[in-house]
DNA sequence: TCGAATTTAATACATTTGTATCAAATGGGC
DNA sequence: GCCCATTTGATACAAATGTATTAAATTCGA
């Protein structure tokens, strides 16, 4: 059976356990017993600690594509600043949506291990390189600045939008704010394209 | 004796282990390794891992402070747009010179514990609430757009300054480029202000 | 219904971890 | 030179962890 109800228990608890609390920092009993099974399971499923983390980081890749993609098909009839202000919303929903997937790869920069060596190669590289194609020809039609580096430009624009989910944990109790909810998530979408976009031209 | 060998030399290197691997990933055998000293010295001079950790918080908070105070006897005489200008260069300068403390601050938000917890009330709501008394009034003198609320661009404008720098050990894998070199540093802060303030008047 | 393959459960084991203990060494004041 | 407080070193130990093993249970086609 490919729908097997324990394995995509076992994701979803690991999508979890990964995500709070880094690779090192979660145990294969709490994934476990979060998914209502044992450790037995998640050997016969997955067969290690790390082929299940490499599960959830492909599974979240995949869901971060179908993000960046959703309206890709009008982009054609938009003007450029609209289609970096679409992606850019829709790459903010993302974030909103599946935190864990900037949390584990922040998590394995930090620790800068083998891991992020297999990250680096699977997914993010792919990743950074065609979000910077894109940037750069937003630049050329000056929806951002001409005159600064596009690698620059990529981890201000990227990190702008991921950071206030990252920060979830202390804004809510500093705050008390869930920036979860949807108007803050379209709030957080107006202020980062308010500050990073130059005016659209009238 | 204050001015302790071994003690300095365990705190320079817990500042290396906890800020490249985390609080948990991090131990105490490697710690005391890097110093050159045994497990033995640290329980003798900081008692527990965990206060040792509170130590290395505390001293990075401290550089924290003096770095974004510097020049703060000019600022009657400048502009409040140079103002921010040159704290937003200060406080660049310092996550390149110690990338350790967002690393820290980091990986605890994402665990998300009780260190959080300690965080939070000791260091991390203090320098907040302050720098986002300085940015509200930056927005009142039209540094920042006044349209968005100063959560947000707290968060954009402190995330766009310190990711590049999280994000080094990437950088350096996937492009080559050691972002900790001063030219690089110089073009980050360039970008920053260029992304994030509004022009000066003329 | 039967039986073989798949899936789940329980336990064992070596390793690593933080902490504690206590002995050895060091260093400065008399 | 001696003594006592300070500092360093070595070892012990319980708890937690990832993996492996093996048995039990379930599933599904024939």
């Amino acid at each position: 059976m490919e729908d097997n109800k324990t394995k995509s228990k076992l994701l979803r608890a690991a999508i979890t356990v990964f995500g709070n609390q880094g690779y090192s920092g979660g145990s294969v009993r709490q994934i476990a017993e979060l998914a209502d099974t044992n450790i037995g399971a998640i050997k016969y499923h997955y067969s290690s600690k790390e082929k299940l983390w490499q599960s959830v980081v492909t599974y979240l890749f995949e869901k971060l594509g179908s993000y960046v993609m959703k309206g890709a098909d009008q982009w054609p009839a938009i003007s450029p600043r609209d289609r970096v202000v679409s992606s850019t919303r829709n790459y903010i929903l993302f974030c909103a949506e599946y935190p864990e997937l900037n949390r584990i790869i922040l998590s394995e920069t930090i620790q800068n291990g083998e891991r992020l060596h297999w990250l680096a190669e699977n997914h993010v590289r792919l990743f950074i390189e065609r979000s910077m194609a894109w940037m750069t020809i937003a630049q050329e039609n000056d929806v951002y600045p001409k005159d600064i580096s596009t690698l620059n430009l990529f981890f201000i624009a990227t990190s702008a939008s991921q950071n206030l989910f990252l920060m979830a944990p202390f804004v809510d109790h500093a705050f008390g704010i869930d920036v979860f909810k949807s108007d803050q998530i379209e709030k957080h979408v107006d202020a980062v394209i308010k500050l990073l976009l130059n005016e659209p031209e009238t």
